[in-house]
DNA sequence: GGCCAGGCTAGCA
DNA sequence: TGCTAGCATGGC
């Protein structure tokens, strides 16, 4: 089953799978020249497959969704809407270009960056593990980890021919004995924050996807009352789980860096003068963020 | 070898 | 309320 999508140009997704911005991970595949992302999705009660293709222009963009035939009417509508949202396919770009292009010192940030999104974690627990992973670690170890965690799991999928690693649920997660992560170089505190985590998951303390009826301040007091789970965390995963528009993690090391280099600063700026400096970018600081992130990729 | 990394907790004043 | 040591590992 083929389906087309519209996203609110501009929308580069070339460049979205060029750099992804949420973690890189095993569970996706990305095929530059198809320029197609394909991963499992978890659905209530079985596992898909699902792969977007970018078709079309920047400003004039289309985007082919596929997944299997033999589906329920109300599991499509399910694999639509994850889709949409993982890509942020209503998401409006043009009032964050003009906020922010009033400051002359994003407008080279946001011209070589024009039509980037993020692409979020298409599942709630799933984006939880990996920014609990991500805490204090730099990117490319806490990959890493995210990798030995689906190994772990030793869940797949039959796609294309090979083999599509599924991440695993809550369920499974809360099923390992710490020792387990242990085993994978996690340390100790790390396995227990992401055991523990999905255990509450499990346990029904805590239902994620009540949090879609709450706002960002009750999702910090309701979360960061977890051992382990910070505001750090919180704003992580308001951004990269739940697709938030005006989220600022001015307590993380990379926008801090980002900052400073935007905007010329003798010194790292702290949490507090990140915040006032990005009072400013309201009501789209999620996006800032994003693009903060990126221009501490590569050649930006 | 030493410092750092997309932090958090517990203990202390 | 605010500050800091300790955590633990890999990358550079």
């Amino acid at each position: 089953m083929v389906e087309y999508l519209v996203p609110a140009a501009p929308f580069d997704f070339q460049r979205m799978l060029q750099r992804p911005l949420s973690r890189p991970s095993k569970v996706t595949v990305i095929d530059l020249e198809a320029a197609s992302y394909t991963r499992a999705l978890r659905l209530k009660a079985k596992v898909v497959p699902i792969t977007v293709s970018g078709g079309g222009t920047v400003d004039v963009p289309v985007l082919s969704l596929s997944y299997p035939d033999d589906l329920s009417e109300q599991e499509r509508v399910e694999i639509r809407n994850r889709t949409r949202r993982m890509f942020s396919i209503e998401q409006d770009l043009t009032d964050f270009y003009a906020t922010m292009s009033q400051d002359p010192r994003w407008a080279s940030l946001i011209e070589r960056q024009y039509g980037l999104r993020p692409i979020q974690d298409i599942n709630l627990f799933e984006s939880m593990v990996k920014v609990i992973i991500g805490q204090q670690l730099n990117v490319q170890f806490a990959a890493t980890l995210v990798e030995r965690l689906v190994d772990l799991g030793e869940e797949t999928m039959n796609w294309n021919n090979g083999f599509l690693p599924v991440f695993p649920s809550a369920e499974q997660v809360a099923s390992w004995s710490y020792e387990q992560l242990r085993a994978q170089s996690f340390s100790q505190r790390k396995a227990e924050y992401v055991i523990d985590f999905a255990r509450t998951i499990v346990s029904g303390k805590i239902d994620l996807e009540r949090l879609w009826h709450m706002s960002d301040q009750q999702i910090l007091e309701e979360l960061t009352a977890l051992r382990g789970i910070g505001r750090w965390t919180v704003e992580c995963f308001l951004l990269f789980g739940m697709g938030k528009p005006d989220v600022l993690p001015a307590a993380d090391i990379g926008v801090q860096n980002a900052v400073q280099k935007l905007y010329g600063l003798s010194q790292r700026p702290k949490e507090d003068k990140v915040r006032q400096l990005a009072e400013a970018w309201a009501p789209w600081r999620s996006y800032a963020t994003y693009y903060l992130w990126q221009s501490l990729i590569g050649d930006n």
